[in-house]
DNA sequence: AGGGAATAGTTAGCATACGAACGAATTATT
DNA sequence: AATAATTCGTTCGTATGCTAACTATTCCCT
């Protein structure tokens, strides 16, 4: 009797992220922004480094060939720039133009004037309860699926990768072959 | 004081739906079926009579142009089928077809207990709360920017079109003109 | 040092969304 | 009844995302 209550919090929680995503997408499109090109720009401006195409890309939480054709709009349209790095030739790491500079400051007052908005006159203990749950239930989305029977990728104690962290967790897993 | 601590409610609010909808595409995938897909059928099972198009757009929340090339998905794989309708003859109203009837309840039971999973341990309480957080959100975010001057479409009283509800609210919406 | 595995970026092909504009059909206004 | 406005489904072009597969480079282990 209390879990049919709760049918209706995925649409909720789903209806609520694309109402606000699309409300600044709407406020930004006058300057040329969409939600991929303004989210981008505001990841790089807030690093204190500069970024390879595989750190953006899990900021973004896109994948990389999705961050490739995307880098390529924001360059033609002079957002961006790529430059080769210098420790390491696989990589390129992404710096903003003089266009984005100009208005990155823009877009962060345009998601924090959108943000005060939207939270205003909520109570600050059911914002932070609100903030705990929805913590809660990403980090539990977020894990793999391990439950049942699943064969294990080595046998033996190492995992063959130096101890690095697998970036996305879903690319690139196994290179299936025959 | 108060302010700044909500800064990540939006990229929060943003990571948590997306990761909750990553999870039941992951579990759906199996039997063939994309979030855009196993979300349609699941709104015409739920729905007591036919549905037109139009319809089935607004409770998708896409457009229908969006629309019309994902029911030819599912029509060319046997999800569904169009009918005309006979009150209206540009309306067509979308029908489950065979198959569909199968794994509707598949699917609802999959979406069931992901919800019960990802919810569970969650006091009553804070999960009330959090709904009601996320509901107020939202209302505030799907209204329409009318803040600042707008041009009235009609200066008398009357809107023109008969009391009838504008489905969409971005949709040709003036159809501009020289 | 050398060989196999992993990583960075890319291309190709597809799925899913949008907005603009269109034709056919219906409804409202004159 | 004639005309104007609206609605429904559609096509077109584009933006954004994905997976699979490829090349070049680097890392790890023997």
């Amino acid at each position: 009797m209390s879990e049919l209550d709760y049918e209706g919090f995925g649409p909720l929680l789903h209806g609520t992220a694309r109402a606000w995503r699309l409300k600044l997408d709407e406020r930004l499109r006058p300057m040329g922004l969409s939600q991929a090109k303004w989210r981008t720009l505001l990841h790089l401006s807030l690093a204190p480094e500069a970024l390879t195409q595989a750190e953006i890309a899990a900021r973004l939480g896109i994948e990389e060939p999705s961050l490739v054709t995307l880098l390529h709009r924001l360059e033609d349209e002079g957002w961006v720039a790529r430059r080769e790095a210098s420790h390491d030739r696989r990589c390129k790491t992404v710096h903003l133009g003089r266009r984005a500079q100009r208005v990155i400051a823009q877009i962060n007052s345009t998601a924090a004037n959108l943000r005060h908005e939207l939270l205003a006159n909520i109570p600050a203990a059911e914002l932070k309860t609100c903030m705990r749950v929805l913590d809660g239930i990403r980090g539990k989305a977020e894990k793999r699926e391990e439950a049942l029977a699943r064969p294990r990728p080595e046998p033996n104690g190492h995992n063959g990768n130096g101890g690095r962290i697998a970036r996305t967790g879903s690319r690139r897993r196994a290179a299936k072959r025959v």
